[in-house]
DNA sequence: AAGTGGTCTAGACCACTGG
DNA sequence: CAGTGGTCTAGACCACTTA
């Protein structure tokens, strides 16, 4: 039922589990003189979570399989069962296992994998590899929206929007332009910030918290203006990003970012 | 201190917190015959979550603002401290709130948004759109290593690896050209797959949970090959995925998936 | 009926921060 | 020092599944 390979019970626990808190007061005080040299006491809970996580990499319980139960973790640890359930549920949230109420737990076959992919600011990500950013203002104004445009910002088509279409440069390389509408309800003095000096998603991050962000990507050409301000010819493949953000149910912006597609490459990595 | 705009207290509960677990039984016999009608009872937990999830989403507490203490919640909607802590844990973990011990909670300025990317299958997601699946085998043999492709999988230049290169097709529309070497350590039984049944990665992710992966996304132009097999012009624009996955410490595969740009989207979403 | 996970509680000890 | 979050416990009730 509970195969004892042996590699984690009480005695292995790094603060050694009591069972009552004047035991655990003499421990604490033993495990001080302990710490400074130790790194990282480790909770009870992170104990039984990284112990789990350890034998499902080494596959003692495969895909499907029936893991051991909170009861039997709690024999086995000898820790309480909502320590045993929190490292549980946070594998669960980590996609490492599958849960069902009166069956049981089971090692997930790890289908769902996911990675992150972060709206980054480009300024910062190029500064961050000590290049020198600057950015060209090409459009700076208020426009009228445009029926899709309005769609997108939830206006009426016609309504005044804030426009620019901004060229950045990484090393005096043409790296993204990028064409914004913004709406002026959640950033009135959109246009009378320096982008120069800072950048449309860093500002608008600061005055509107995010809370929704939606996004496509594609590889297309690039329009006979953006291959011009890039310059890049009309038929190299561009990597587009179109980007929404949504704040308090307000829509934010929308945004349409072309990189050429030889000098930018999106890069992601998972790990449980 | 604590403002009482009063959204939320004790009475707000769904299942009006009691003190006693005698209370509770009575009260929960009187939600059984409520359960029918309301639609779904919610764990207070969850509850107060969703109560600070909804102001921090109104503005009562701008980024960076001290929001309540465990203490003052748990006196709000009279639930222990434990149910108030998970609430503010997972809060944190969604990004949404910064703690700092010996400090206090604050709301965050949602910056670091990110959005989930995963991997997918593409047989599933074909399917899913209710279009036809199918796949063209082009190579499936054993080969020996490139220094490049040995260098991935963790091999020795010259190794045995397995090579397959197939084209997926949407409703007859050539959608993805699927070049992949394999581990054999990993899936020695590659080979015998009949991936015009399954695909490559449907297969490996059964056989070889996965722990770890990589992976780059450009716009580029195809191959003369790939621009062949694709049906499309040498100089389309196309989304290019390069993917390496690692199972358990040992590298399963690296896979090029080259879209034509012009059929493919990536596509996500952020909510909170 | 027995076993499983889902959840809540009341109280506790701790480490950390700030005045 | 008081206040904050981080964590653990022992026991409890519940809903659910399986036999």
């Amino acid at each position: 039922m509970f195969t004892s390979t042996g590699a984690g019970q009480r005695l292995n626990l790094i603060y050694t589990m009591q069972k009552s808190y004047l035991s655990r007061q003499v421990q604490s005080s033993i495990l001080s003189s302990m710490v400074n040299t130790s790194p990282a006491p480790a909770a009870p809970y992170a104990q039984v979570k990284q112990y789990l996580k350890k034998h499902l990499q080494r596959g003692r319980w495969p895909p499907g399989a029936l893991m051991p139960s909170e009861a039997e973790l709690v024999a086995e640890f000898g820790v309480s069962r909502m320590t045993v359930n929190r490292a549980f549920r946070e594998l669960q949230v980590e996609g490492l296992i599958n849960r069902v109420q009166g069956v049981g737990t089971f090692a997930a076959s790890l289908h769902r994998v996911s990675s992150t992919l972060k709206i980054r600011d480009l300024h910062s990500e190029i500064v961050a590899r000590g290049h020198a950013h600057h950015a060209e203002i090409h459009v700076a104004r208020e426009e009228s929206a445009t029926a899709a445009v309005a769609e997108r910002l939830g206006l009426l088509k016609g309504a005044a929007v804030f426009h620019t279409l901004i060229v950045h440069h990484e090393n005096d390389v043409p790296l993204q332009c990028e064409d914004r509408y913004v709406n002026p309800a959640c950033a009135p003095d959109y246009l009378r910030v320096d982008f120069t000096q800072t950048t449309p998603t860093h500002y608008l991050l600061e005055v509107a918290p995010l809370w929704e962000a939606q996004y496509s990507i594609e590889a297309a050409a690039p329009t006979a203006r953006e291959a011009k301000l890039l310059g890049i010819a009309r038929h190299d493949a561009c990597l587009i990003m179109v980007r929404r953000t949504v704040s308090r149910n307000l829509p934010v912006t929308v945004a349409r970012l072309v990189h050429p597609g030889s000098r930018y490459l999106l890069e992601g990595q998972f790990k449980p």
